[in-house]
DNA sequence: ACTTGAAATGCAAATAATTTGCATTTAGGA
DNA sequence: TCCTAAATGCAAATTATTTGCATTTCAAGT
């Protein structure tokens, strides 16, 4: 992909921390935390400075560049949206790779939706578990 | 519900923070946080200390008694786990009211796990939006 | 009721994560 | 090339989370 196009086409400047990050992400296939992010782009842009990655997830995730995944464990995860359309998550317990999921649960809630009164404006849903290479292998606990 | 009864059918001794703890998150209908958790608690229970709200968080959760809500949001929710069956959960955009969703998306998803030969070992569902209350009055942003 | 060990708590302090104000730099349109 | 809004770095403030340890409390078995 082009990141330098991508970000202009969503209306943010080109900076060498952006593209740095979007790098990272893509490189990792994984869903990274903002620490893990921050190290990673330390790595190709040693100046950077945390309160750029911090400043810039919120950014990109309101632009729809990264997609979040949270939960118990408190502290959130990114990734770079590699998809256009709407989609979910596999995540893999062992490696952390995420896969697309196409399924989306609120195509088929209609019904539930109506009777509960419920105007659902988002949605978020996640499959943890074991991807094909993770799942023989010792990597669970 | 007897919460002294449940804490102790899943091992839990009982104590008044406990206690404290679920009623609050009983009358609050809602997810907090850990702090909201904390601030509420020491109203009825004014000795509480947050690492004690922290460590029974965890324990609860592990135990069952509590599910979880993240996201973008960074910090997670939690509420009390009324159901014994599992289930997901609609969250109030407006007055922060969740609602139960019956509806299980893994129950349909075979075929795509199958495809992409993942292992699904737990999940995550929710629902933002709306609740009956909240959708007419200007709550909206 | 009394004893006892394990579990739970409070406290204080350490660590980690996130946000903010402000001065400076930079991307990109005029 | 010039200019302005946007983006950045820095440092410091907040806020959130975890931990070790001494003390207290629950509840099981007398």
């Amino acid at each position: 992909m082009d990141f330098e196009e991508f970000l202009r086409k969503k209306g943010l400047k080109v900076t060498n921390q952006r593209l740095a990050i979007m790098k990272v992400l893509e490189n990792s296939g994984s869903m990274l935390t903002a620490t893990e992010i921050f190290e990673r782009v330390k790595e190709i842009f040693p100046g950077v400075n945390f309160s750029t990655i911090y400043r810039n997830i919120e950014l990109m995730k309101k632009k729809g560049i990264l997609c979040t995944v949270a939960r118990g464990e408190r502290i959130p995860s990114y990734g770079l949206r590699v998809e256009e359309e709407h989609h979910h998550h596999f995540v893999c317990k062992g490696c952390g790779k995420s896969l697309v999921i196409e399924y989306c649960p609120m195509n088929f809630m209609g019904e539930e939706v109506k009777k509960k009164g419920f105007l659902p404006v988002e949605h978020e849903f996640v499959v943890y578990g074991f991807c094909r290479d993770c799942e023989g292998s010792g990597l669970k606990k």
